[in-house]
DNA sequence: GTCTATAGTCGGATAGAC
DNA sequence: GTCTATCCGACTATAGAC
């Protein structure tokens, strides 16, 4: 796979920067409806309004197009959630944060993370989150990108959290797999959108739905860490 | 889409059905694999050890034998984790049952669940698990099939059993959002399988290893049924 | 019932005009 | 830098021999 990334023409600035942007943006839209392999080079170049011929021309190759488009998916979480993580990292380091700070830290981001998940009318984090998910599904040559880009910083972040708050050591496997499955709660909800959809007779995430989730994961956390704290399930 | 399931020929004993049968065998692994769109006709023909033709013949297409995967898939689930599903159902009936051993159910039925679903020894449970969460993820056309056939099934049992335990309405939106977070707390571990597996060090889920993810899920949801029990966290 | 050969379609990438 | 035309490979499904 060669990722081109054809530069601006000498001298001048960016010819090329909008077919370049229509097409990360059609690439966004087609890859999160029908994945990598169901999106045909034809059908992106008509959703960005530009010729086939572009796409090699720009990103080398309809899997370049791809990868490009897994960068603007990072850097677009990066600057939606990757504040809330720093904001965590930065309490973690400042040794006055009492035990009640870290578990709202902790309810807090969950709740952000499942309107980013969850929420649809907003276009963009709609299809990144789709994406995402099925790239974790079954990854592509793309998921090294992403799972550097923000599943470990996520990742790490939240195991480190959880770890402060049960006292325990974030690198054990103990606080590893109770983080997993503090994101589950959230994951689940999209990963069986469909079936949860039909189960619960919504035809959509809306705000209010968004809510009532977030309220049952908050309250099992606060109920987790809680349990968890009083009794040592050593793994 | 026909599936025509050519029948036997007039008088004789099923003549083809070894070719249906290897075609079957070969679709659960290429589409774990590849999934639907992924998997070519010769790759499961070669794999199955028969022609091209033979799909097309026995199955009216390539989407008449995914639909027939989906079928075995289906009796297979049936024959193994159905009948925890029926005992529950049968223990939920008696009114003799106490609350303890409701839970013991409910922690029961989840690990087997864990087993079900992140073993990689067994291929057969390995495959379909896989197949199922792809097809959860984004659906296909015989996703409603699927979705009929254990979705219902498994989600109903568990709610009735949540309800019970809470002594809560099973179709209340509370009590249905509470039995998808304990069904996130498995399902990440096969969705981001990748993930996980990278995270903790892992290279594969092996018995010891579901048995941690299975001790830390049963102790959640016992935490979480006592919780939920004593606030009433109404939706 | 099983196979080979092939029709017909669609995919990604390139060549070369402008 | 952008476009049209085209190559070539891969795919599904069918026709028809055996």
């Amino acid at each position: 796979m060669k990722t081109k990334t054809r530069s601006a023409a000498p001298g001048r600035l960016e010819r090329g920067a909008t077919a370049r942007q229509k097409l990360i943006e059609a690439g966004l839209k087609i890859y999160s409806e029908v994945g990598f392999k169901g999106a045909s080079t034809r059908s992106l170049a008509a959703a960005a309004g530009v010729n086939i011929a572009a796409i090699p021309y720009y990103f080398g190759s309809k899997e370049g197009l791809y990868l490009a488009v897994m960068d603007h998916i990072i850097e677009y979480y990066r600057k939606n959630l990757g504040g809330d993580l720093d904001q965590i990292r930065q309490a973690l380091d400042d040794k006055k944060t009492s035990p009640a700070e870290y578990l709202a830290l902790l309810e807090g981001y969950i709740c952000r993370l499942v309107h980013f998940v969850l929420q649809e009318k907003s276009t963009e984090c709609a299809q990144i989150s789709i994406i995402y998910t099925r790239e974790q599904m079954d990854p592509t040559s793309a998921f090294q990108r992403l799972y550097e880009g923000f599943s470990t910083g996520l990742r790490e972040t939240l195991e480190a959290l959880v770890a402060t708050i049960l006292e325990r050591d974030a690198q054990s496997s103990e606080v590893k797999l109770i983080t997993e499955t503090l994101l589950g709660q959230v994951t689940i909800f999209k990963s069986s959108r469909v079936t949860v959809l039909k189960k619960m007779g919504w035809g959509t995430y809306d705000e209010k739905r968004m809510a009532d989730i977030a309220r049952i994961v908050t309250f099992n956390i606060r109920a987790l860490m809680q349990a968890h704290k009083q009794k040592d399930t050593t793994v």
